[in-house]
DNA sequence: ACAAAAGTGTTTTTCTTACACCCATGT
DNA sequence: ACATGGGTGTAAGAAAAACACTTTTGT
């Protein structure tokens, strides 16, 4: 038992909100770590690890997100079981992926160099494996989920004004969104209630903080705990 | 390498459009099949199996739904890795679930017996291992799923009347649906297309059968072949 | 005073829903 | 003729988008 001639291994998407090369908008980014052996050594690839035994399958991705790249998820979500047979030369490996959303504050923690960079989400080189696809797939199912859910709150602080929320969305989607439209979306969901705190400093009227409402969970749970 | 303490299986979510019960309206069917060892001998189940060396993911869950009920899936997808430590007693399994649509045909192919049997699938009795919630996920995604997408195609044969078609929507999501607006909303949606016949029979007014457009394609590949 | 972003109001357009009504067939 | 489901028309209501306008700060 146990030995099916198959390996699992987990995988994870992370994603952070950081400013764009030229110091513009925010933008994504994505953390790849460098393959230090073969197949593809030399290669940039998604963090990841193997399953082990007494952990569920979220456990491992956060923890070797944790050990590979010292950042921890503010929203985990399974993306996808990949396993094609030759997706891995001259082995069979079956790979649980996750995605991940972490904090602006975080993503600066992470120490780059010669084995771990940040890539451009829409911009990554020619990957290990089946990773380009994976990363593409990662990019369209948190696109998706942005239009109809409330992860953005996953890539701010505690408190945000809803121009950065609104920038958050617009990194995220790739395109410009109405000022007035989104805060009144925003605004009539009840997702989000005003701080009677307010910004100072920039050359203008000075904007609410808002925070978001109910529980800060780490993420979707999936089919589990409905 | 390839043992790591983890097993891995395929297991399928089948669904099929039969007549209720009281031989009343189209409703959802699911086949279970009984455990023959343990854990939970006797129990019923979802329809598995190990993944064989060679085969995807997909292929896999194909083969096994042919090999354990002898149906042909009309539509296949991915549903979910279930991989919680404590789901399978005395044994750590991961398994890769998929969920599939049957034409009704194929559903009265399937000899029922002592150890494969339909049950509604909002009705189903106390399974083995974390199956019920399995299918909970399932019905969730299908009744998602069906708001968007074509997968009602799925269920019907080539060619259809659009009351054959709401009949589905009506089944799945469990709630009538005014046939005046569905009309519009799938003649306008571009997805089906008029033929040049009609039913006769009824007593009344004989209703145009249509045709689905384009590729009538297996099912949702995935993150695979964009 | 002026620039710039915050925030409000109003109109237009588009999609959804409800429901009245006509059509074609079998009995 | 009439019952039955097939199929069309139309108007009310809700949600999304477009855009003009007012407010409050720093310089």
């Amino acid at each position: 038992m146990g030995d099916t001639g198959v390996n699992l291994a987990i995988s994870t998407v992370i994603f952070a909100l950081r400013p764009a090369p030229d110091g513009g908008a925010p933008t994504l980014w994505i953390p790849l770590v460098r393959r230090i052996r073969d197949p593809h050594l030399g290669l940039w690839a998604l963090p990841g690890g193997p399953l082990l035994p007494e952990e569920s399958l979220a456990e491992a991705a956060a923890h070797n997100l944790k050990s590979t790249t010292d950042v921890e998820p503010r929203y985990l979500e399974q993306l996808y079981a990949f396993g094609e047979p030759d997706r891995s030369p001259g082995d069979r490996v079956v790979s649980i992926v996750y995605w991940a959303l972490v904090h602006s504050g975080e993503a600066e923690q992470l120490a780059e160099g010669e084995n771990v960079r940040w890539f451009v989400a829409d911009e990554v080189p020619r990957l290990a494996f089946d990773h380009n696809t994976i990363i593409e797939y990662a990019l369209w199912r948190l696109r998706n989920k942005m239009e109809y859910s409330r992860i953005a709150h996953a890539l701010l602080g505690e408190t945000f004004t809803l121009t950065q929320l609104r920038e958050v969305h617009e990194a995220v989607l790739g395109r410009p969104l109405d000022p007035a439209n989104f805060r009144r979306q925003i605004e009539s969901s009840g997702d989000v209630v005003a701080t009677d705190q307010v910004v100072t400093g920039g050359r203008h009227r000075p904007p609410r903080l808002f925070r978001y409402i109910g529980s800060v969970d780490l993420g979707d749970t999936g089919p589990l705990s409905g």
